[in-house]
RNA sequence: GCCGGAAUGGCGGAACUGGUAUACGCGCACGACUCAAAAUCGUGUUCCUUUUAGGAUUGAGGGUUCGAUUCCCUCUUCCGGCACCA
């Protein structure tokens, strides 16, 4: 008997399948529906592939291989993502060229990726390096550029000071460069931009349509940060002009104290005032050198500085002060705000360091409106004992209904009486205690519908908060109504223990002693006429009443910035764009196209912002297209985000020169079914690719709105120890190690599928390889003792059941993703076949059928496994040609049955019966059984059956 | 702080629509084969107890139900994302 060798037979079917070029997809296949299944085609880095890139590649493997066995025409393209800086950086230290190091990094997966055994189409494949690929790179950048989406600004851009390049927004995180963890610095230099922002509602928008995971959708609406609200004019005192703040709570505007400047707002040199000059200059100079880190880190302590002049507020007709202050970014809204210090956390910071006013114009409501409530003023008054720092509380015992619980002391006040008055008279009446010291009170109401259970009557307050000190324990019998006698306990707890039960109680409470400001809506307060209207209300008719002064309107802001596009580097798609003194940027005429990029001796990055292609004077030095005037070309490449927005399209025709992809083929292929790919590029190529797609949408260029119907991610596959795999612990998992190491690219394939399902973070274990290698032995000898001389007719239900078990599990994991689970069952059905050939004479035709079938179940997962045992019990053609098995559900009803009985929802014991026994039979056939019926010695109160399952007797 | 996701044996994990929790694999223990080991095969393996049996158990606490890993409420912890975005 041969043994299984996955080294004997791995390499042979790899060379086979590529010579009869078997996963090749067929353009305009009329026969059946086309399948796109993608997976994010990797950066070749020096390290080589990892096991994470294996879970990926062989999740989509699985899928592309059972949907080519269920008749569709798959397409499974890959291809090498392979400009930009870690390449870079590479060869800069390896010293060689870029080019070189990318030739030997691609070259390397490539191996690795053939010796898994992947069925990829490999004749479509693609480099975004290949002039014949960038060449429409360039060109697609261009319809951008000819429709202004495309522009250069002089902006201050994050500037990674390792990689010397310009990034964009999104490869900053939390503060640092996402490739090499540099803090980033701010600098000043004229950058290529795309209009992403153009885009932002869309990109929301068309989240509705797509199977994308909830938690992936949110994560981009998150990014893009959509925000409604209304710009306002604030008039500068003494100026004609006036300052434009946007915000989304115009319903505060009456409670804006003072207005805020970033240090960067234009108008800030026109307002300050002489004497304030040396210190707002001061102040701009040290906002403008601090980093993004930097300016994150001052987050709690913020400052600023008055400028000296003043705006008025346009609702209320106040006079306020203008100040700038680095916690207002340039880049969002229009780098100025109304300060709201009693409804914004931020500004109530500010306002503290400052000692500016804080004025409260929202009042927290609590509780619906009530049949029949009467409105009246109250007070809940806290007292405090200094020496213990504890707080007294009312124990109301349970609480319901918006009454009872832990209070503090709290009581209607008389017509006309003063807070003070009331709430010491309150505290006497309730406590008892005498002498107490009137602290402080809350500068604004806390409104409350509440039903009182004392008075039987609903109740509308308008709560005044005071804080109280003890002064000393005297006290004197408390005065109580008839309806509070006994009702309540006095404790003394400790301000980190007082939790009042009720609402209003709790903001009394958290203000008095915390302080801090209200975020939340509310009832109208101080705001003029707009008094007691709800914010919310409020919020709109402030907005019209001033834009119909022209004074504001209605403005929709989002987070996400404009994309920047251009990096001072060598190593990516030179940006096809020739400057002209008198035509200014002029796009190389599409013939002119590629824009090859020149080789050079020194490609390393210069510390001025300038790139190195600057100094390739040969290739710069140009002429003008449309003058024929002397010309410079763009020096700026592209970031390596370009080559991957658009390389999905590009699999639809990778070798036409013509065009980026022919219409014809775009229409027939149209968009990617199922892409599956990593979580860090939610808010990176996923976004932009997206993008790039809507537009060439609405040119015309691609026939759907969306690049990517369904879009899965997996999780990742962390060290055995559950840190992260990363080169410096030195725990990465090296596949092709694995697969040199005896176990054979199948088994590496099954071990990373059946760890976990494939969305989720998980350790590596590399004990479960031996698990799955010796679950393809078992197979294999299952095979190789299967004797096909002797072959009868012998019909068994056993082995009809078990397969078409099997058929059905596999078909339905694998249309959930469940990957893992159809493993276990494959290994099920392993485990019955071995149990059934003991009893069995183990060769008949439906044996043969059975093994069969088992081998098309295992194709998707162990490939190179299925074809050999395929070929072995004389299959014809590749096993990956043949047709997914169907099942039966009929094969899969047995006569008979067990049935779980419980007595009162305990499990007591089971019964087999037949399969289709209705509940007299099941309870006779319960009650027979000894070690049940002792537990059904009461009487049988009521029987709860559920057919094929359970039946439960409830018994007193 | 805000938004998402998760928590089940020694470990990775399974459980359809509320219906026998712990499938499958790893590990471990014992046995067979062997001079021996590896490999392979077989048996057992949630925990506790006074073990022919009983009790407990899906992060904690409560609720709905004949019955809850599953539904509802409160809380804890962990993971991911965003974070001075007005």
């Amino acid at each position: 008997m041969r043994r299984y060798s996955p080294k004997s037979i791995e390499p042979k079917w790899q060379k086979t399948w590529e010579d009869n070029g078997t996963y090749h997809a067929v353009d305009f296949d009329k026969e059946k529906p086309k399948y796109v299944m993608l997976t994010e085609f990797p950066y070749p880095s020096g390290s080589g592939m990892h096991i994470g890139h294996m879970r990926e590649y062989t999740l989509g493997d699985v899928i592309a291989r059972q949907k080519r066995m269920l008749g569709f025409n798959v397409l499974y393209p890959m291809g090498y993502d392979a400009f930009g800086l870690p390449t870079e950086n590479y060869a800069i230290k390896n010293k060689v060229t870029p080019q070189k190091a990318t030739e030997e990094n691609i070259n390397n997966f490539q191996k690795q990726l053939v010796s898994m055994g992947f069925s990829f189409d490999w004749s479509r494949s693609i480099k975004t390096t290949d002039p014949n690929y960038y060449k429409w790179t360039q060109w697609l950048f261009l319809r951008f550029f000819k429709q202004g989406m495309a522009y250069q600004a002089e902006i201050a851009v994050n500037w990674c000071p390792f990689c010397k390049t310009g990034l964009s927004n999104e490869e900053v995180v939390n503060g640092r460069h996402e490739r090499c963890d540099t803090p980033v610095d701010k600098k000043l230099i004229k950058q290529w931009v795309l209009r992403i922002t153009d885009y932002a509602e869309r990109l929301i928008e068309g989240l509705n349509d797509l199977d994308y995971p909830k938690w992936i959708a949110e994560q981009q609406i998150n990014w893009i940060g959509r925000s409604k609200g209304a710009e306002i004019d604030f008039k500068l005192e003494g100026h004609d002009e006036s300052i434009k703040v946007f915000t989304t709570r115009p319903d505060t505007i009456y409670g804006a104290t003072f207005m805020v400047l970033a240090p960067e707002h234009p108008l800030v040199g026109q307002i300050t005032t002489e004497e304030q000059k040396v210190s707002v200059n001061t102040y701009v100079r040290e906002a403008a050198s601090k980093s993004d880190l930097e300016r994150q880190e001052s987050e709690k302590d913020k400052s600023g500085v008055f400028v000296g002049a003043y705006v008025i507020n346009p609702a209320s007709g106040e006079r306020i002060p203008v100040w700038i202050a680095d916690y207002i970014l340039m880049g969002y809204g229009t780098g100025a705000i109304m300060a709201v210090p009693a409804h914004d956390d931020r500004d109530f910071a500010f306002a503290t360091k400052y000692g500016l006013p804080i004025k409260y114009v929202v009042e927290p409501e609590y509780g619906d409106s009530l049949d029949g409530e009467i409105e009246k003023e109250a007070v809940v008054a806290i007292l405090r004992d200094p020496e213990t720092d504890e707080v007294l509380m009312l124990d109301w015992g349970p609480r319901k209904d918006r009454y009872g619980g832990m209070l503090f002391i709290g009581g209607g006040l008389d017509t006309g009486e003063d807070i003070i008055e009331g709430a010491k008279r309150e505290i006497t009446e309730e406590t008892g205690y005498v002498n107490v010291r009137f602290n402080k009170g809350l500068p604004f109401s806390v409104h409350s519908h509440y039903y009182s259970n004392v008075k039987n009557a609903n109740y509308y307050a308008k709560i005044h908060g005071v804080l109280f000190d003890l002064v000393d324990h005297e006290k004197v019998r408390p005065k109580l109504d008839e309806g509070e006698k006994g009702k309540f306990k006095t404790k003394w707890l400790p301000i980190s223990k007082a939790e009042p039960d009720d609402e209003a109680h709790r903001q009394v409470f958290l203000s008095l002693l915390f302080g801090g400001a209200l975020t939340k809506e509310g009832l109208m307060a101080n705001s003029g006429k707009y008094d007691r209207l709800p914010s919310s209300v409020m919020r709109d008719k402030v907005i019209a009443d001033l834009t119909s002064k022209g004074l504001a309107y209605e403005r929709i802001n989002y987070r996400l910035r404009d994309w920047i596009f251009s990096r001072q580097r060598y190593w990516g798609e030179p940006i096809p764009i020739i400057h002209c003194e008198k035509h200014g940027a002029v796009a190389v005429p599409d013939k002119d196209l590629p824009v090859k990029l020149p080789n050079i001796t020194n490609y390393e990055p210069t510390h001025d912002g300038e790139s190195p292609l600057a100094s390739a004077t040969d290739w710069v030095n140009t002429i003008c297209p449309q003058c024929g005037g002397p010309a410079r070309r763009e020096t700026d490449t592209m970031p390596n985000w370009a080559g991957s927005s658009w390389y999905y399209l590009r699999y639809f025709d990778p070798k036409n020169s013509k065009q980026f992809a022919s219409l014809d083929k775009l229409k027939y292929w149209q968009d990617v079914d199922l892409y599956l790919g990593g979580t860090e590029h939610i808010t990176l190529h996923l976004l932009y690719s997206r993008f790039w797609h809507q537009f060439f949408f609405d040119l015309g260029l691609v026939p759907t709105p969306e690049p990517y119907k369904a879009r899965r991610s997996q999780g990742i596959i962390l060290a055995a120890d559950g840190t992260k795999m990363s080169k410096s612990r030195g725990n990465i998992v090296d596949p092709t190690e694995v697969i040199d190491s005896g176990y054979g690219a199948d088994a590496l394939r099954l071990a990373v599928i059946f760890l976990a399902p494939y969305d989720q973070t998980t350790p590596w274990s590399p004990e479960s390889l031996g698990g799955t290698f010796r679950f393809l032995q078992r197979v294999w000898n299952l095979v190789q003792e299967y004797n096909t001389s002797e072959g009868g007719t012998n019909e068994s239900n056993d082995l009809k059941r078990v397969i078409n078990r099997v058929v059905k599990r596999v078909s339905q994991d694998l249309l959930n993703l469940s990957f893992n689970t159809a493993i276990a069952g494959l290994m099920e059905c392993v485990n019955d076949l071995y149990a059934l050939k003991a009893q069995d004479s183990y060769s008949s035709v439906e044996w043969q059928w059975a093994l069969e079938t088992l081998a098309k179940l295992l194709a998707p997962f162990a490939p190179h496994m299925a074809e050999e045992v395929w070929e072995q019990l004389g299959g014809e053609q590749s096993i990956h040609l043949q047709e997914w098995p169907g099942y039966d559900d009929k094969f899969l009803v047995s006569d008979r049955i067990v049935i779980a009985v419980q007595v009162n929802g305990k499990l007591r014991g089971d019964v087999e019966v037949g399969a289709d026994a209705d509940q007299q039979s099941v309870e006779v056939a319960a009650k027979s059984d000894p070690k049940i019926s002792r537990y059904l010695e009461g009487k049988v109160e009521k029987v709860i059956f559920v057919p094929g399952r359970i039946i439960n007797f409830l018994v007193k």
